[in-house]
DNA sequence: TAAAACTACTTGCTTTTTGCAAGTGTAAAT
DNA sequence: ATTTACACTTGCAAAAAGCAAGTAGTTTTA
């Protein structure tokens, strides 16, 4: 059990403690946007993470508490990656991001139907995405 | 001129490419929120970084466009650090950092206060402190 | 006005982290 | 029974981070 001290007690750097580099948030957007919840559908994504460092970041998360691994019932070799509520709560940060990025990026490709249901109703977007996520937790 | 190609057009990832380190959202936090300006406040952090890894990130966040360096007026030897719009918009994204780490993060040393009226009234908090932060861009 | 101190870096070197390719072990399909 | 799928692990080279010391103008102090 490595316990790397904190740097800081500011809350700023205490997020940057878990999402300090270029993919764990990337795992947590594929599970919460994409429907993801398997290491191969992790592996195959857009921005080809590598496979030791796939293993390391979801093994961080889970011990974060931001993600659950369980068998898959129907499939004994395969494991389950889900979020929980703390990764859920993950949501309004990432469509910040979002939002700015889209805002500033212009070679972002992203749903535009999307990034305007953002800015036209946040409140309720949130809701939604969160009420989902919230019903793959309790399924179990 | 380096020119690193982008993993992908994905908007989280795109924010990545400029945040995904455990320093630039901190320089970018004392600018916002604790009134820093100068390289040498930078460095005196809580978190000690390092000053080659500053003068890179400055350096980068310079290039991002998310910050400007101009010379000192009164003082020749210092220069000033300043947030642009595009470092002001990015506001909503520390917010609900500190959001997310106040609510799980049970060590977080956050003035409650600050995090009560985050959580109230967001939205007139993000319109007095980016307020405060364009006046500060305007009076060159 | 010469020396010391301040400010913003730069350089060199060691340690840590990342990225890539190949290998391992169990489960499932043929 | 053999191959394929899946989820990793291992080894090594390359890149990035961390640390200490050095540099080059600017301002302060003696």
């Amino acid at each position: 059990m490595k316990k790397t001290k904190k740097k800081s007690n500011c809350p700023i750097n205490s997020a940057l403690e878990v999402f300090g580099d270029k993919w764990t948030f990337l795992i947590v957007r594929d599970i919460m946007f994409n429907g993801k919840h398997y290491y191969g559908e992790f592996l195959n994504a857009e921005e080809k993470i590598s496979t030791n460092i796939l293993a390391d970041r979801l093994s961080l998360l889970e011990q974060s508490g931001i993600i659950t691994k369980t068998k898959d019932n129907n499939h004994k070799s395969k494991f389950v990656y889900r979020l929980t509520q703390k990764g859920i709560d993950l949501l309004p940060i990432l469509l910040e991001f979002i939002v700015w990025s889209s805002k500033y990026d212009k070679d972002v490709d992203e749903d535009n139907a999307f990034f305007e249901s953002i800015r036209k109703d946040k409140i309720k977007m949130l809701d939604e995405i969160s009420n989902k996520l919230k019903n793959e937790l309790i399924e179990d």
